[in-house]
DNA sequence: CGTGTGCAGTAACAATAGTTACAGAAGTAC
DNA sequence: GTACTTCTGTAACTATTGTTACTGCACACG
């Protein structure tokens, strides 16, 4: 734990807080699919994504999905920030897109070092901001693009994500992300396929030149 | 300015951040229509409202309009200190609603008084969380819900922050806060005055029951 | 090797939103 | 008053997205 930690935060954080954070966190390594924040939920501890990659959704009172971003190494949960500070309940959904390994740090902690540290202060604004712009950028998604060059943004996303031209997803799943039905993704994917861009196969799309 | 600001902010900040304010914050009273920040602006301050209304707006490259929120007193705007903290250009367009009173404060205070005051660092994180969720409201509303609903909480909203059933605007502008067409705009209008719960006018809408 | 299940392809249709075009009403300027 | 502009109402049409329904294929499993 202590290395990894090192790794990926060490020259942000000073030796102080790496301690402090190897003494009161807790190591978690998860799988591919597994739930580490459901909606409504009361939030125990805050997320430092070591490795892997975490994907965050909404959810409307319907049960309709959208995929609002992806969480990196290095990232954090803005919205569990968010959530200490307010009534704690979240907003929203956190689900391993890869394996993952991270390290949860409780809550009571947060304001504290806020206070004693200048690198945690400046983390946890500079992860507000970029969780901001993120947000913005996918506002901008769903309000200025259409469903096409949405998916389009989606599968190079996805790609880059994950480093891999191959997208292993179904395309209902895809159309949960996207807050579409499973009929106008295949159309659109298939008229993508038609223009050399992707190649389809069961369970999974080739990238090719998007 | 320093009894508005008392007014506004003395029960949050401590007295001695209060006279730093006043020493290099400069007071603005602006009128409506007023455009306080542009995008793709660099940011010289940023602002501490003391009264009126602010609309946030954001604009893609083709000049597509959409509203994301509107700032009241006591609010500050979240984007400008994202922006302080990365390239400090605007990401989104400020108009003022209403004539309005602010006090802009240069950015470098920012980091200085984020070490030195905790009512100050508190007051910015819980500006981030409100924006953040403010912003992610606009987006259930953008991503789950159809145009008429939309246009329901839009007029539901103005009238709310202007403290006013009488809403000012013509479809037009309606349409763009919405990014829509007037036509559009004017259909569902009708529906609702159909439905009895506004009245149509040349350049007003008066709320009766929405 | 047949059967069941889940996935993808496609057609036909419905609903919503956007576009174009035009007419008339309301206000403004002269 | 007349001329002009702006705003609104409406029709007709297009485009996009969503829905329902049915097909066949691929794969797993016994």
């Amino acid at each position: 734990m202590i290395q990894d930690l090192k790794e990926q935060y060490g020259n942000i954080f000073e030796e102080e807080l790496i301690n402090e954070i190897v003494q009161v966190g807790t190591f978690k390594e998860v799988p591919e699919g597994y739930k580490l924040i459901e909606i409504g939920e009361y939030l125990r501890g805050m997320p430092l994504l070591i490795s892997g990659v975490i994907k965050i959704l909404r959810e409307d009172e319907d049960g309709d999905e959208l995929l609002l971003y992806y969480l990196e190494k290095g990232d954090t949960c803005s919205m569990t920030m968010a959530c200490c500070m307010g009534d704690a309940k979240s907003e929203i959904r956190a689900i391993a897109e890869t394996d993952a390994k991270l390290i949860m740090v409780p809550i009571q902690k947060m304001e504290e070092w806020t206070t004693k540290y200048k690198s945690w202060r400046n983390f946890v604004f500079n992860s507000y901001h970029v969780r901001l712009n993120e947000l913005l950028s996918t506002l901008d998604n769903i309000a200025f693009q259409k469903m096409d060059e949405r998916l389009i943004g989606y599968l190079k996303e996805k790609a880059r994500v994950n480093q891999d031209d191959i997208i292993n997803n179904t395309h209902q799943e895809i159309a949960y992300d996207l807050h579409s039905s499973r009929v106008v993704i295949s159309r659109l994917l298939k008229k993508l396929e038609e223009m050399g861009k992707i190649k389809l196969h069961r369970n999974y799309i080739k990238i090719l030149d998007l």
